[in-house]
DNA sequence: GTGTGTGCAAAAGGTTTGCAAGAAA
DNA sequence: TTTCTTGCAAACCTTTTGCACACAC
């Protein structure tokens, strides 16, 4: 389990203030045990849930940009009109249950890994994501 | 090429009558030798610079979605803040390079079949899409 | 003190919805 | 004439921006 030092730390050699508001975001982000896939609104929503407190909606857009350009978030691929985000920043795939809405990790074992054959000159791939949708079998696609 | 008979035969087939509209959204859709990756205000522009008329925003929501839950769109995987639809319904996956926001459809050549060795009890693979984010060498990830 | 971060409110997209008028069957 | 479709406007949601105030150093 993280401590609280940790995190100031954390902040302080990536360059960020650890500001009161960031070390609560930090708190509520990387205290966990499961990865956390979340967008924004939810994030606000479990801050006030679990710390009975509220943070400006703008810091909190504000910090989540800044924690991913320091690469302690990631974004995932899923396309619904919003933006997701991932605690787990290592190179891992996802499950998406198409009956509950949830987003679950896959781990390595659960895929082998992918062979791109195909060359874009010039460029470097950056990551490579793999979103596997899921549903129960007599569910209606839409 | 596709005739414009066709359109109005696979609408009435599915359901759909063959509106002025959805022929036309159709025409810009599908009469093109190239995939198209679109969002909706993209489709929308292309309609008034194409056929230089307008078909409202909501008539043209109505009829990506219809087109979609028929099965003549697809969903992209991007996490973007906005939704993309690809006219190739095909299984086959992108690259997409961040240095032009360019996506760019794999072909089966391009990657190895991947192999899926969890199995989720009661549930179905709906799909499996993999996005390969591509820049420069020298580009810097934000 | 200086510079950075916060919070509010406003604005800026993107998407959805309700409803009256219009078109297809 | 009945049913489906369109188009407008409004509403809603997510994300971004500007600016004054507050806080970290």
């Amino acid at each position: 389990m993280i401590k609280n030092n940790e995190f100031t730390n954390k902040l302080r050699t990536s360059g960020l203030r650890p500001t009161k508001q960031r070390l609560k975001i930090c708190e509520v982000l990387f205290k966990r045990d499961k990865t956390f896939h979340f967008t924004i609104n939810d994030l606000a929503k479990s801050i006030s849930e679990k710390l009975n407190e509220k943070i400006s909606l703008a810091t909190v857009y504000n910090t989540v940009h800044a924690f991913k350009q320091k690469g302690y978030l990631k974004e995932i691929s899923i396309n619904s009109g919003k933006i997701y985000f991932d605690t787990n920043t290592s190179t891992h795939h996802h499950f998406f249950d198409e009956d509950t809405n949830e987003l679950i990790d896959c781990d390595e074992r659960d895929i082998d890994s992918v062979k791109v054959k195909r060359i874009m000159p010039g460029k470097k791939i950056k990551s490579l994501e793999i979103l596997i949708k899921i549903a129960s079998d007599n569910h209606n696609q839409n």
